[in-house]
RNA sequence: GCUCGAAUGGUGGAAUCGGUAGACACGAGGGACUUAAAAUCCCUUGACCCGGAAGGGUUGUGCGGGUUCAAGUCCCGCUUCGAGUACCA
C-alpha cells in the first residue's frame, strides 16, 4: 500500500469536522492550557509560507499538552479592522466589508489545508458587531475612569467628580494630562460644558487637543508606534505635527506598572528590552526659573542637575505655550517667522536636519543657582511633548545643546575637571564637578553621581524644583479619520461628548457609498447622516440638548487597528456571551494566555496596548490576571528569495547573469515559481506577461541564469511561495514537518524549498515501517527486540525535552534517525510503532491518525497519551573508555556506565598504564568525562 | 549614536553543565536496480598531507589575546552583519 497523502489528509480534514475532535469546553476537572497565536489581518494576498510558521509551532505544542494530559484551547480568528483591510479595499476598488469577507474566506480555506487543532466556533472577528459590542463597551469604561495615583489602579469618574465637589483637587492625585488646581466653590460654579473639559484632563479615555502624527496621504493621525524614522509604518508616507482633537488613551497612567510587569513574565530579554526602552522611564529633576525682569516663571527637566552652573541659554520647543508669552515685542516677528516655518516641515525633515536652527525670544531666565541672566531661545530640537517642552541648555555636558551653542555662539562652561570641550560636549557621566560654586551652595569635589543627588536635595529644599520621573511612553491616539473601523459609542450635546446608552451598544458601523479617506481630514463617517440621526431618535430618550440644525450629533471617527486587538484572547475564552465580554466563572478558567506566538514586530504596539487594555480591565476585575500574555515567543519571519533577469536598457532583451557585467543592465524582479535551481524557464517567461512575449535572451551555456537576493516575501518581488502548491504536491504533514525542520523557530531565515524532499522522503519511510513492499500490514505483538526499545526510548526522551524548549528543528532529526534504526532493524512490533506514532502525532496529524486507525484505534490520536519514556532502555552495561596522553597516544578501557565520575577516576588512575607513555613520570590526576575521555596530567 | 542579537562545511543548521565539532537534511560525486527515465537503495563528502590499501597525521567554529588538563561554548579587546530605537534633555 502507497502512502497517499491527498486521500488520507481529505479523509482526517473530513473526520475532524464530523467528529468535533478540537471542540473545547470548559472541564474544571482538567488542568487548563491557552495555546494563542497573534490572529492575523486577512491581507488580499493571501497566506504565504511565513505565515503558518508560528500556527504550526502553537499546534505542535497545544497538541501535546493535549496529549499530555490538558484541556487546551487553541482559538483563531481575524483582525479584520483598520488600515490594511481598508487600503486593500481602496485600491481593489471594492468595499471593505466586501473584500475583508472574501479575504476571510480564502484564509480560512488555505488554513483548513494544514491540518490545524483550532477550535473554529471560537473564531473571533473584530468588525463583526457582537464582537466590537465589547471594544466600545471597553472604550466607554474607560471613559468612565481616572487613574488615582495613591491606590495606582482605574477607579470611577463619579469617585473623582464627588471629591471634587466637596474638596476640589486638593488630596487628589490622579494621573493627568497638565497639572489643575481648583477649589471646590469653582468647581461647583462651572457650567457642565466647562467641567467636561476639565474631567478630560483625568479620564482615561479622554479628548484632547494636541500635537498628533497627521499622515496626509492616509488620511488620518497614526499613533506613535505607527511612525517610524518621521514616515508612516504603513505606505512609507510623510508624517507632520499637527494640533487635532482627538479621542486619546491615557496608556501614560500605566507606565510603571507596564514596567514592573515585565519582572512577572516570561518574554525574552530582547522584547522586554524593547518594551523598556519604549517606555523610556527617566529619573530627573523639575526646577523653575524666574523670568528676568517680570513675575513669569517656568519649568524645565533635566536628568543632570549636577551642570545648573554650566546653563548658558533656555530653549523652548516652537510648540510650547510659552513662545508667545516669552517672545517681546521687537523679537516676534522673527520668532512668528521660524515657528511658521517649523510646522511646514516634516518629521522627518526636521529629523533629518544636521545643521540647528533657532531664535532669540528677547526674554532672560535667572538661573537659581547663580543669579545670572541667561538668554531664553526657540529651537525645534526640543520636543514639546517630553518633559515641560523647555529645557536649560549645558552646551559643554550636551551635544545638542554643544551643536546649538556653537551654531549661534553662545558661551560653554565646563564643569568636570580635566574635560576638554574645545572640539565637542563632555556627556559621559563622570567625573569630579568643578567650577560650580554659588553663594552658600557648592558641589565642587564632588562625583556626578552625588553633585545630582545634592542638586535634588538642595531644589526640593528650597521649594524651587523637585524630583520628577518622566516617561517617554506618551498617550495613545484614539480616533481614526477612517471609514473602516469600530465607531464610538460617542453622541454630542451642543459639543460636550456622551456616551451611548450601554443597552444601545453594539452601535454598528453603517453602510456608506463614498468611504474614501480626505486629505482635510473630514470621516467618511460625515456621509452618513441619517445613521446618526436614526441612532440618536432611537437611544437618546432625552433628545433635546442636541442641536437638530446644525451640528453633526454623533463621533465621525473610528477606533484605529489595536482597538480590537487588545482584549480578543478575553474574547475567545467566551465568543458567544452578549452579557458580558467575558463570562467571570470562564475568565477564572482560562486566565491567561500560557503560550503568545508572534512576531517582534509588535513590540511597542499591540504588546503595549493589550498589556494596558487588560491592566485596565483588570482593576475593575473583569480580568483576573494583570499580565495577559504569560509566555511569549517570537517567531522569525520567513524571508523570500527573489529572482533577478537583466534587461539590456532600451531592448526587450535578457541576458544571463554571468554575462550581465558587459551590458548596460537593469534589474527586474521576475516569478520564483517560473525558475528552478535559479534558471529561468523561457517559455514560461514569455507568457508570463504580454511586454515580455517577444523577448529575446542571450544566454550562458545554453542556459538563462537568474540573479537572487534574500527580501521580504512579497507580491511586488514575485517571490511569494502559496503554502496551497506545497500542499498539493508533498502534502500538509510534509509542509508542517518542513516548516519545523527549516531551524530554529525565532530565528528569521529565507524560504528555500530545495531541502522538503527530505521530509518527505521520511514520511514514505514511516509508512513502509507499517506496509511492506508486497501489500502487507507488518506490526505485529510482542516482536520488540531490546535495539527497537532502545531506538525509541531514545527518540521519546528527546522528542520530549526539545518540546518544551520548542526546538522541533532538532525533533525532527531525532525522528530521522529513529525512523532509520527502526527500518534498519526490520522493527515489526506493534507496540514500538504505536509510540512512534503517539510521537509523530503533533507534527504530522493526518498521516498519525491514519496509523492509528489502522492499528486499531477507535478514538482520534489527539486523545492517546503521550509517552514516557524508561531509563532502563538507555543504559549500557559497561563502555569503552580511551585515554589519551599528550595528545597522542590511546588505550581503552572498559568502564561501567552508571560509575560516577569520582569512581571513574579513580579507576582510571589504577589502572596499569603502560609504562613507555609515561617517561618516568608520576600520574597526578586523571579527569574522566561523560564521552569518554581521559585526560592524564603528569609531573 | 544607543540597546539587543548573531557569526560553525557548497547550503539550512546540530553540539544540554566547558568534555569526540560538523548530528540531521539539502546539494554534489560515485555505484546498484532499470531498455531508459522517474522513484528507490548503498557508498563518499570541512580543508590539507602521508599511504597501494587498511589506516594515520596536521589544521579547523569571524579576528586578536586570556583562563583551563580541555574553549564553538567562559573572560578582555576588535571586525562584520541583522533587529529595534533615535534630537527623550
Amino acid at each position: 500500500m502507497e502512502y497517499n497523502f491527498i486521500e488520507i489528509e481529505k479523509k482526517w480534514r473530513q473526520r475532524w469536522v464530523e467528529r468535533k475532535t478540537y471542540k473545547v469546553t470548559e472541564d474544571p476537572q482538567k488542568p487548563k492550557y491557552y495555546v494563542l497565536n497573534m490572529f492575523p489581518y486577512p491581507s488580499g494576498a493571501g497566506l504565504h509560507v511565513g505565515h503558518p510558521l508560528g500556527y504550526i509551532a502553537s499546534d505542535i505544542y497545544a497538541r501535546y499538552k493535549r496529549m499530555k494530559g490538558f484541556n487546551v484551547l487553541n482559538p483563531m480568528g481575524y483582525d479584520a479592522y483598520g488600515l490594511p483591510a481598508e487600503q486593500y479595499a481602496i485600491q481593489t476598488g471594492q468595499h471593505p466589508a466586501v473584500t475583508t469577507e472574501k479575504n476571510i474566506d480564502r484564509y480560512r480555506e488555505q488554513l483548513d489545508r494544514i491540518g490545524f487543532s483550532f477550535d473554529w466556533d471560537r473564531e473571533v472577528r473584530t468588525c463583526e458587531p457582537g464582537y466590537y459590542h465589547w471594544t466600545q463597551w471597553a472604550f466607554q469604561r474607560m471613559f468612565e475612569s481616572y487613574y488615582d495615583l495613591d491606590l495606582s489602579k482605574a477607579q470611577p469618574i463619579s469617585k473623582f467628580t464627588e471629591h471634587l465637589a466637596q474638596h476640589g483637587t486638593e488630596g487628589l492625585h490622579a494621573a493627568q494630562t497638565e497639572e489643575l488646581h481648583l477649589t471646590a466653590a469653582e468647581w461647583n460654579a462651572m457650567g457642565e460644558a466647562r467641567q467636561s473639559q476639565v474631567l478630560m484632563n483625568y479620564r482615561i479615555a479622554y479628548l484632547g487637543e494636541m500635537m498628533v502624527n497627521w499622515c496626509p496621504e492616509l488620511g488620518t493621525v497614526l499613533a506613535n508606534d505607527e511612525v517610524v524614522e518621521g514616515v508612516s509604518v504603513r505606505g512609507g508616507y510623510p508624517v507632520v505635527q499637527k494640533k487635532m482633537k482627538q479621542w486619546c488613551l491615557r496608556v501614560s497612567a500605566y507606565a510603571q506598572r507596564l514596567l514592573d510587569g515585565l519582572e512577572t513574565i516570561d518574554w525574552t530579554d530582547s522584547i522586554k528590552e524593547t518594551q523598556r526602552n519604549w517606555i523610556g522611564r527617566s529619573e530627573g529633576t523639575e526646577v523653575e526659573f524666574r523670568v528676568k525682569d517680570s513675575d513669569k516663571k517656568f519649568t524645565i527637566f533635566t536628568t543632570r542637575a549636577d551642570t545648573m552652573f554650566g546653563v548658558t541659554f533656555m530653549v523652548l520647543a516652537p510648540e510650547s505655550e510659552l513662545v508667545s508669552e516669552l517672545t517681546t515685542a521687537e523679537q516676534r516677528q522673527a520668532v512668528e517667522a521660524y515657528v511658521n516655518q517649523t510646522k511646514k516641515r516634516t518629521e522627518r525633515e526636521r529629523q533629518m536636519a544636521t545643521e540647528k536652527t533657532g531664535v532669540f525670544t528677547g526674554s532672560y531666565a535667572i538661573n537659581p543657582f547663580t543669579d545670572s541672566a541667561v538668554p531664553i531661545w526657540v529651537s525645534d530640537y526640543v520636543l514639546a511633548g517630553y518633559g515641560t517642552g523647555a529645557i536649560m541648555a549645558v552646551p559643554a555636558h550636551d551635544s545638542r545643546d554643544y551643536a546649538f551653542a556653537r551654531a549661534f555662539n553662545l558661551p560653554i562652561i565646563p564643569l568636570i575637571e580635566g574635560c576638554d570641550v574645545s572640539e565637542q560636549s563632555f556627556d559621559a557621566k563622570e567625573g569630579i564637578v568643578t567650577n560650580s560654586e554659588g553663594k552658600n551652595f557648592s558641589l565642587n569635589g564632588l562625583t556626578v553621581k552625588e553633585a545630582i543627588a545634592a542638586t535634588k536635595k538642595y531644589v526640593t529644599e528650597r521649594g524651587i524644583g523637585r524630583v520628577k520621573v518622566n516617561y517617554r511612553l506618551r498617550d495613545a491616539i484614539f480616533s481614526r479619520q477612517r471609514y473602516w473601523g469600530e465607531p464610538f459609542p460617542v453622541y454630542y450635546e451642543h459639543g460636550i461628548p456622551r456616551m451611548i446608552p450601554e443597552e444601545c451598544l453594539p452601535l454598528e458601523l453603517p453602510e456608506v457609498k463614498k468611504f474614501l479617506p480626505t486629505e482635510t481630514g473630514e470621516p467618511p463617517l460625515g456621509n452618513a447622516e441619517r445613521w446618526a440621526w436614526d441612532t440618536v431618535n432611537k437611544c437618546i430618550t432625552d433628545n433635546s440638548k442636541i442641536d437638530q440644525k446644525t451640528v453633526f450629533p454623533l463621533e465621525l471617527n473610528t477606533m484605529p487597528g489595536f482597538a480590537g486587538s487588545s482584549a480578543y484572547y478575553l474574547r475567545y475564552m467566551d465568543p458567544h456571551n452578549t452579557e458580558a465580554l467575558v463570562d467571570s466563572k470562564v475568565d477564572e478558567y482560562w486566565r491567561q494566555v500560557d503560550l503568545y506566538i508572534g512576531g517582534t514586530e509588535h513590540a511597542t504596539g499591540h504588546l503595549i496596548y493589550s498589556r494596558f487594555w487588560n491592566k485596565f480591565l483588570h482593576d475593575y476585575g473583569y480580568s483576573c490576571e494583570e499580565e495577559p500574555f504569560k509566555k511569549l515567543v517570537n517567531q522569525g519571519m520567513i524571508q523570500g528569495r527573489s529572482n533577478f533577469v537583466y534587461r539590456i536598457q532600451g531592448t526587450n532583451r535578457f541576458v544571463s547573469f554571468g554575462l550581465k557585467d558587459e551590458y548596460d543592465v537593469t534589474p527586474i524582479h521576475v516569478d520564483v515559481n517560473i525558475v528552478q535551481n535559479d534558471v529561468l524557464d523561457l517559455e514560461a517567461f514569455k507568457a508570463w506577461r504580454p511586454e515580455y512575449h517577444d523577448a529575446e535572451f542571450v544566454l550562458e551555456n545554453g542556459k538563462y541564469v537568474c540573479g537572487w537576493a534574500i527580501e521580504k516575501m512579497s507580491k511586488s518581488m514575485y517571490n511569494v511561495v502559496n503554502p496551497d502548491h506545497i500542499v498539493e504536491k508533498y502534502g500538509a504533514d510534509t509542509l508542517r514537518l518542513y516548516e519545523m525542520f527549516l531551524g530554529p523557530i525565532n530565528m528569521s531565515k529565507p524560504w528555500d524549498s530545495n531541502g522538503i524532499d527530505g521530509c518527505s522522503r521520511f514520511l514514505r519511510k514511516v509508512w513502509n515501517l507499517f506496509w511492506g513492499r508486497d501489500g502487507q500490514f507488518l506490526p505485529q505483538e510482542g516482536t520488540a527486540t531490546p535495539e527497537n526499545l532502545k531506538s525509541i526510548h531514545k527518540l521519546i526522551k528527546k522528542v520530549s525535552e526539545d518540546m518544551e524548549v520548542y526546538a522541533y528543528n532538532t525533533s525532527i532529526s531525532a525522528f530521522m534517525i529513529c525512523v532509520g534504526e527502526l527500518a534498519g532493524q526490520k522493527c515489526t512490533d506493534k507496540g514500538v510503532l504505536e509510540t512512534l506514532v503517539r510521537l509523530l502525532a503533533p507534527y504530522a496529524p493526518h498521516i498519525a491518525e491514519e496509523l492509528w486507525e489502522q492499528l486499531g484505534h477507535e478514538d482520534s490520536v489527539c486523545d492517546a497519551s503521550w509517552p514516557e519514556y524508561d531509563e532502563t532502555y538507555l543504559k549500557e552495561d559497561s563502555e569503552t573508555i580511551s585515554i589519551s596522553f599528550n595528545g597522542k597516544t590511546r588505550f581503552t578501557l572498559q568502564m561501567p556506565t552508571d560509575i560516577s565520575r569520582q569512581d571513574a577516576e579513580k579507576l582510571a588512575l589504577e589502572a596499569e598504564l603502560t609504562p613507555k607513555y609515561l617517561e618516568g613520570k608520576q600520574v597526578v590526576k586523571v579527569i574522566v568525562v561523560p564521552h569518554r575521555i581521559v585526560n592524564i596530567v603528569v609531573k
